[in-house]
DNA sequence: GCGTGATTACTCGGATACAAGATGTCCGAGTTTGAGCGG
DNA sequence: CCGCTCAAACTCGGACATCTTGTATCCGAGTAATCACGC
C-alpha cells in the first residue's frame, strides 16, 4: 500500500512547472535532469498528466511542457488521480448478502485522506519554497 | 496504491473472531471456508496478526486462532499495520537541501486516514452486523 | 483403571511457483524551429 | 529579400526488458487431543 515513484516524479515536476510559471514550455530534459530520471520515462509520466488536462505538450524544437489551467487550481489530488487512477484503494470481492461494512469504513477512511489532498494546492508549496 | 487482498482477509477474519468471541479457538479451515481462501494462505496471514499480538494460535487437535486482547481494543489500524507494515505510504528519495515539502503534505494527508482507522474499532462493525 | 504409545487433527514455517504491476529502456515516427541556399 | 528545403531539436507512443511484490501452493515438521492396547 504505497504511492508509486511515478507519483513522486509527477508531483515534483508539476511543482517545477508551477514555480517556473512561464508561457514558454520547459523541455523534458531539463525537468528530468533535476530529478535524476531518464527523459523517456519522465515523458511517459507527463503524458498521463497531459491526458488529465493538467499540462500540455508542445512538440518540436523549443518544445516541452507547460501548465494549461490557472496554477492555483491544481491540487495534489489532481496529480495523484492522474497517475494512480481514480479507483478505490480498497475493494472487497466477497459476496456478502449486504454491502460490506468493512469496505464502507475503509472507504470513509480513504475519503479523509482524499479530502485533504483535494484542499491542498501545489501553488501553496511553491510559495513556501520560495521564501 | 491499493490495499492488498491479504488485508481484506485479515479484516474479515478478525471480524469473525470478534463476533464469535468464544474462548475456544476457531480452526483455520472454518475461517478459510467462509472467505473462499486456501487454508495455507490464510494461516500465513494470520501468523502476521499473531506476531502483532492481536491473535494467538493454538496448535494441535481442536486448535485454531483466538483473540488475545479485549476485543474492543482492536482497531482497523492495528490490523492494517500488522499486514501492510508501518512504513509511510510516500517516500521521497531525492536529496533536496531541506525537508521535502511535498512529502510533508503527503504524510499529513496519510495521517488523516490513519487517524480515522485508529478511531474505528472492529467490534463496532460486529455490532452493526448483528442487528 | 491407568499409563503408554499410536493415530488423528491441527498449526508453523520455509521453499517454491506464478502473475501482475512498477520501473525503466529503446527506437521509429511525427512536429516545430531555424539555418542555409537558390532565385 | 523571399521562399523553399533540409537538418536539428524536440515530443509521442508502442514494444520490450527487468525487478519487485502480492498471491498462492506444497510439503515436512511440530504439537496437542484422543483413542487403543496391554498390564
Amino acid at each position: 500500500m504505497k504511492f508509486s515513484k511515478a507519483t513522486n516524479y509527477a508531483l515534483h515536476t508539476t511543482l517545477a512547472l508551477v514555480s517556473a510559471s512561464s508561457v514558454k514550455p520547459i523541455g523534458v530534459q531539463q525537468l528530468a535532469k533535476s530529478q535524476d530520471v531518464s527523459t523517456t520515462y519522465l515523458s511517459k509520466i507527463l503524458t498521463k498528466l497531459a491526458k488529465a488536462g493538467i499540462i500540455e505538450s508542445a512538440s518540436g524544437a523549443q518544445g516541452g511542457y507547460r501548465l494549461t489551467r490557472n496554477k492555483d487550481e491544481i491540487t495534489f489530488l489532481d496529480i495523484i488521480h492522474a497517475i494512480e487512477g481514480t479507483s478505490s484503494m480498497f475493494e472487497c470481492d466477497f459476496v456478502h448478502g449486504e454491502e460490506c461494512l468493512i469496505q464502507a469504513e475503509m472507504k470513509k477512511a480513504e475519503q479523509k485522506m482524499l479530502q485533504y489532498l483535494k484542499e491542498t494546492k501545489i501553488v501553496d508549496i511553491a510559495h513556501k519554497q520560495s521564501t
